[in-house]
DNA sequence: TTTGTTTTGTTAAACGATTAAGCATATATT
DNA sequence: AATATATGCTTAATCGTTTAACAAAACAAA
C-alpha cells in the first residue's frame, strides 16, 4: 500500500534507454541502436520502421547514455587539463581556449590545478586515468617528469605546454623563452637602461631557467657586468612576501636598479604593487616589463610593456596536437614552438613607435 | 609471423581488469571485487585468499575502472559547473573553490562556460547531462529559468550561485546585493558625494537588478534627485566600448559625477583603465566604488575601496549544499545568504580608519 | 548416521549501450 | 525449379563492475 509521505517523495524520473524505446515500439534494443546511430544500412532498418522508433525516441525524450557508450568504445571522449592553479589568468585563459575547441569537437575537459605540488600532480593524473581520459594536457610542475614519462610509456596521449621537458619525449607547445626575455631585456637596454634587475621563480623548470639565462646572457652580450643581487628568485608558496622583499632591495639606494623585469604575471601583479606602495613612479623613477599580459596592467597609470604570449594558439594548438595524437596512434612526438612577441608601451621609458 | 614494423609499433598497455587478477589467482571475479572492495565478509572471502588476491592487484598495478563503476552504480561522482565564464577571474576562484571541496570528497568537477548565452548554457546542460553528473552549481545566464527548473523537475540535484531565480523554486547561495549597494552607496554620500554614477551590466536578472534597486533607493532615501543619466546600463557583448562611452558621458562637464560605483569586476577593470586614459585622478577628480574584488585594484594608484564577496565560502557553501542533496534524496530547498562586507580604502575620497 | 551451521567459494544477472552473427521470408537469377 | 541475394529483424556476446543467489565442502550437534 502506498503511504500518504509516499505521495510527497521526490520520484526521481527514471532515465529512457534504448530498451524502452524498444519496448514501446515493439522491437529488439538492436534495432533500435542501428537506427538512432544512423547505421540502418548496416542494421537493415525498414523505413517504416526506423521512422516510428525515431518518433518514439523524440515522445521519450531519449538521451543516450554516455557513461554506457564509453564502457563499450573504451573512450569517453573527455581530456584532462592539468595547470598550477586555475584561478591564475594566464592558466584560466588557456584552459578557456582548450575548453572551447575541445567541446566544438564533442570533447568535455576536466580541470585541476596541481599548486604546483608533485603529489597532487600525481594524485590528479591518477583520478584522470581512472576516469579513463583519453588524453591529457598537462603544464608539468618541477619535479613531475616521471609522471609523464610514465603516460608516454603507457602510450596515453599527453601534450605538455608551457613548460618544457628536455629529458621526457613527449610532444609540447611552448614559447621560446630563452629568445622572448633576450628580446626584451634588449629593449631595456637599447632605452639606455643599465642596471637591469630581474624577477623569478624559482625552480628548475626549464620555462624559468630559460628566461634567466636570456637575462644573464643578453647582459653578457651588451657588455654588463651582471651582478647576482639584480637577480631574485622567489619561492612560489611565499610569493607576496617574497616579492616586496625582492623590490625593497633592489630599489634601495647603494644598488639601485634602472629598470625590473618581472619573468611571469603573478610576480608583475605583486611586484607593482609594491611599487605602488613604495611610491616610486613609472617610468621615471624606474622601468619595468612584465612577461605574460594581464587585464590588470590595464589599470596601471603606466601603460605596460610585455611580452605576450598568444594564449589562444596556445589552448588551440595543444588540442590539436591531442586530437591528432587520440585518433591516430602512431603519431611522432613533437615540439611546437609558439611565437611570442614584444608589445610596447611606456614602461620602459619610451614611448612607442605607434604613439608618436 | 610478426614483422618488423610491428617491433615499433606503439603497443597500447591494455588496462587490468577485475578479470585478469581473477585468472592469475585462479578464483572468480566477483572473488576478487569482494575483497577489493573491503567486503570480505559479505563475499565470504577466506583470509589467505583475501590476501593473495591483494598482492596480485598490486603486482598487477589494477585500478578500478571508474565508468564501469558508475554504469553499475549510476552516479559518476562528478558534478557539473557552469558559470559565464571560467576566464573570468570572479568565477575561476568559485570555480578553484569548488574544486577543492569537491576534491577532498572525492568528487571531479567539470566546468563549463555559458557566455551567458541561452543556447550555450542549455548545450552544457545536456552535455553534463548525457555524462551523467550527479547534480550541478550554476551561475544561471538570462532565460535560463526553464532549463533550470527542468532539472529540477527531473530531480536532479542542483545549487545555484551569485543570481538567484525568484522564480524558480531551487537551493541557491547568494549574497544580498540589493543591501551591499545600498551600504557602498551610503558611504560614497556619507563622505559627501551628491552626484553619483553606476554603471551596471544591462540584464534582468536578479542580482544585477537589485544592485540597481539598491542604488536607486539609497539615492531616494537620502533625498538626492535621481537622474536616469547618471545610471549606465551596458551590454554585457560589447562591454569594453560601452564602458568607454558610459565613462565619457559621465565626465562630461555639463553632467559630471562626482563618484562611480561600477557593479561588476569586468566594469571595474574596463571603467578604470578608461579613466586613466581620460586622465581623471581618483579620488581627487572623481570617487570610486566597485562591487567584488580583483587582483588587478593592486595595481591601481589608488587603493580601491570594494564589496567583498566571499568567493571562498561562495564555492564551500555551493558544493556543501549540492553534496546534501546528492546524498539524501529529499533535501529541502533552501537559499543560503552569504555576507559581503565593504572593504573601505581611499578610492572614495576618506582615509580608512586603519590607516588613520 | 543424519541434520544443521559455517566457511568458502561460484554463477549469473544487471547497468546501457554496440555489433557480429543468425534466421526467416521475399524477391531475383539461372 | 533450384539457387542466390536482399530485406527485416532478433540473439547473444561484450565492455568492467557489483551483488544477490546458489553450491559444496568442512565441521558440529543431534
Amino acid at each position: 500500500m502506498r503511504s500518504v509521505s509516499d505521495l510527497f517523495k521526490p520520484t526521481v524520473k527514471k532515465k529512457v534507454s534504448l530498451k524502452d524505446i524498444a519496448n514501446k515500439v515493439g522491437v529488439s534494443i538492436a534495432l533500435v541502436s542501428y537506427t538512432l546511430n544512423n547505421k540502418e544500412k548496416e542494421g537493415r532498418v525498414g523505413k517504416e520502421m526506423a521512422k516510428k522508433i525515431r518518433q518514439v525516441a523524440k515522445e521519450l525524450q531519449y538521451r543516450p547514455n554516455h557513461i554506457a557508450k564509453s564502457l563499450k568504445s573504451g573512450n569517453t571522449q573527455t581530456i584532462g587539463v592539468i595547470v598550477a592553479d586555475i584561478s591564475n589568468p594566464f592558466f584560466a585563459h588557456i584552459a578557456r581556449a582548450i575548453e572551447d575547441v575541445a567541446n566544438s569537437k564533442g570533447y568535455t575537459v576536466i580541470f585541476g590545478s596541481s599548486d604546483e605540488n608533485i603529489e597532487k600532480s600525481s594524485d590528479l593524473i591518477k583520478v584522470l586515468q581512472d576516469r579513463q581520459v583519453d588524453g591529457f594536457i598537462i603544464a608539468p610542475s618541477e619535479g613531475t617528469e616521471a609522471q609523464i614519462q610514465s603516460l608516454v610509456d603507457s602510450n596515453i596521449p599527453v601534450v605538455i605546454i608551457d613548460r618544457p621537458l628536455p629529458a621526457v619525449p613527449v610532444s609540447a607547445v611552448v614559447t621560446d623563452n630563452y629568445q622572448a626575455v633576450y628580446g626584451a631585456i634588449q629593449h631595456l637596454i637599447d632605452l639606455g637602461n643599465k642596471k637591469i634587475g630581474m624577477l623569478a621563480i624559482d625552480t628548475q623548470l626549464n620555462h624559468m631557467k630559460e628566461r634567466m639565462r636570456g637575462y644573464e646572457e643578453v647582459l653578457k652580450n651588451n657588455g654588463i657586468a651582471y651582478d647576482e643581487k639584480w637577480l631574485k628568485k622567489v619561492k612560489y608558496e611565499t610569493i607576496k612576501e617574497d616579492v616586496n622583499a625582492a623590490i625593497e632591495e633592489l630599489s634601495r639606494s647603494n644598488i639601485a636598479v634602472d629598470a625590473i623585469m618581472f619573468a611571469t604575471n603573478t610576480l608583475a601583479i605583486n611586484g607593482l604593487r609594491k611599487i605602488n606602495q613604495l611610491n616610486l613612479k613609472v617610468p621615471d623613477d624606474l622601468r619595468i616589463i612584465c612577461f605574460d599580459e594581464s587585464e590588470a596592467f590595464g589599470l596601471f597609470y603606466c601603460p605596460m610593456t610585455y611580452v605576450r604570449q598568444p594564449v589562444q594558439e596556445f589552448g588551440h594548438t595543444a588540442f590539436s596536437m591531442l586530437f591528432e595524437q587520440i585518433e591516430n596512434d602512431d603519431t611522432q612526438m613533437k615540439e611546437q614552438m609558439i611565437k611570442s612577441e614584444l608589445v610596447v608601451h611606456r614602461s620602459c621609458g619610451a614611448v612607442p613607435k605607434a604613439e608618436i
